[in-house]
DNA sequence: TAAGGCCTGCTC
DNA sequence: GAGCAGGCCTTA
């Protein structure tokens, strides 16, 4: 389940295979994955573009090119881009350039594509909507925790909603909360300033860990190279459940929060109201 | 704000 | 064969 470190990861690895490089050719194999737009138009207008720049925002890959347009990629829960591999029959779409192939392989088909022009405007909703990123300097404490406050929601589903800090799944919000000793079910808005800051710090400090590991897989993540990440061996709490709390040496749990399963440990994470 | 839907492979 | 996994979106 690719969330910021895994896209981050892939997103590195494209910019080192295809920036520079011109669209030889666009296949797109499966045209449920195109949004907004004839799938058809869609390969026979990008060939020919130079791939000037990719990057990332949230969980959304963003290719910028030449002349003017954007491929924008969600990869979903399953999805990821893997170079020059056999066509498996779950290739949703495939990218050719002289010196490569990319396939956007989707087991599940969650993931989504769009085309957009280069204007700032036009941008797929999900986009237009994300919070800040972790580390954007703007994002301080006290703007984290204003947002915080104005929801009534839990952490959980705060956290995982995309709006008010942008690139989290359901992994790394349960292991920041962990980190910070914060209950997921815990209403954001009851959070303290201190308690607030503590959390951001505790995202960064998981989210680093995570893109040093080069993120997390479970059984579908993989960079373009077929190399996996390796994160699942420092998790703390998220598919640890029965097991031992690290810190406190408690049984983790399992609950559902937010209609997503939610690993945590029930003493280091007491609930308050 | 919460719940249900999409999607498919895996587990029980 | 039912239920679960969790990205995001739509609907109530």
């Amino acid at each position: 389940m690719p969330e910021l470190p895994e896209v981050e990861t892939i997103c590195q690895r494209l910019q080192d295979l295809l920036e520079g490089e011109v669209i030889r050719e666009i296949r797109v194999l499966d045209p449920t994955c195109i949004q907004g737009g004839d799938a058809s138009h869609v390969a026979r207008s990008l060939a020919g573009s130079r791939v000037e720049k990719i990057g990332r925002r949230g969980k959304y890959l963003i290719f910028d090119l030449e002349p003017p347009a954007r491929l924008i990629v969600h990869l979903g829960m399953t999805g990821s881009i893997i170079k020059d591999s056999a066509d498996t029959g779950r290739h949703r779409l495939t990218i050719c350039t002289e010196s490569a192939t990319l396939a956007f392989h989707d087991v599940r088909r969650l993931g989504r594509v769009w085309i957009c022009s280069s204007s700032p405007d036009d941008l797929p909703p999900g986009l237009r909507r994300l919070g800040p990123e972790p580390f954007d300097r703007c994002l301080d404490a006290s703007r984290f925790h204003r947002r915080l406050n104005r929801t009534r929601s839990s952490l959980k589903a705060v956290l995982l909603g995309q709006r008010v800090i942008a690139g989290l799944g359901n992994i790394y919000v349960d292991e920041a909360l962990w980190e910070s000793g914060l209950h997921p079910s815990r209403r954001a808005s009851s959070l303290t300033e201190e308690e607030s800051a503590g959390l951001l710090e505790a995202i960064r400090r998981v989210l680093v860990r995570a893109l040093e590991a080069g993120g997390t897989t479970f059984s579908d993540y993989r960079t373009p190279d077929n190399t996996s990440g390796s994160f699942q061996r420092q998790l703390k709490v998220y598919g640890r459940k029965g097991q031992s709390c690290n810190r406190c040496r408690h049984t983790i749990e399992r609950m559902v929060v937010a209609g997503r399963g939610t690993h945590y440990c029930p003493y280091c994470q007491r609930e308050q109201t």
